[in-house]
DNA sequence: ATATTCGTCAACCGTTTGGTTAAGTGTTTT
DNA sequence: AAAACACTTAACCAAACGGTTGACGAATAT
């Protein structure tokens, strides 16, 4: 459960990793379609979303040859969390970015 | 600017500089007393103290001797911005902190 | 003056990170 | 059946990380 809040902050530590998972606020989407705008191998951003995935910041499903990369908001509920112990924050509202998600791509 | 966040990100993905935040919250310290509770080598706490300060997460005044640790809230406010953009989320209430802070050890 | 305390610095060590290239595994297309 | 596509894995590399011990500088206490 430490262990959880260590993979996401180091994951988020990144800015290539921060990058995907704005790209992917934006819609689902293919590895290779990740990887097309960043200056960097095919494999590197594979292992980019390994450790986004090992971090519950994305899932990943494979249909055919494609696997699609699907933004995990709640993985961030710990972070948040935390921050609010330390600092008297008020909690991100998680239900709030649910809903928005759902009325804008219409995900179950 | 994008480096900021990596270091702030970095610093707070290892549990030992998050239970020094902790332990900053309730009062600033001496380097030392900082160290106590951890089984490690002081020098070991005073690396971790300087990631911790590069990141801008807190201050260090020397005093004499003794350095003290102060605790910089406002470094989470690039983080938080972020995450506010990631997801919807509501800012971290900041203004509200530091008064809370304020109110409780009468910091200027 | 001397000893002690506070803390950093330097050198070292093993592990992890972020990248590479090359090969390999499935899946789809032709 | 063969070629192209979508990705992962393996082997490698340099740099950063997290820790150690030992020496050191500066401030204080005896």
């Amino acid at each position: 459960m430490n262990d959880a809040l260590d993979n996401t902050f180091a994951a988020l530590s990144d800015p290539t990793r921060r990058a995907i998972l704005s790209m992917l606020l934006e819609d689902d989407m293919a590895v290779t379609d990740v990887a097309e705008p960043f200056e960097m191998s095919l494999a590197a951003i594979s292992k980019h979303l390994t450790i986004l995935t090992r971090a519950g910041l994305i899932t990943q499903e494979k249909r055919g040859r494609v696997k699609w990369c699907k933004l995990e908001p709640g993985a961030l509920k710990d972070t948040s969390i935390w921050m609010q112990g330390f600092g008297q924050f008020e909690a991100v509202n998680l239900d709030a970015f649910e809903k928005f998600l759902k009325s804008e791509f219409g995900e179950s």
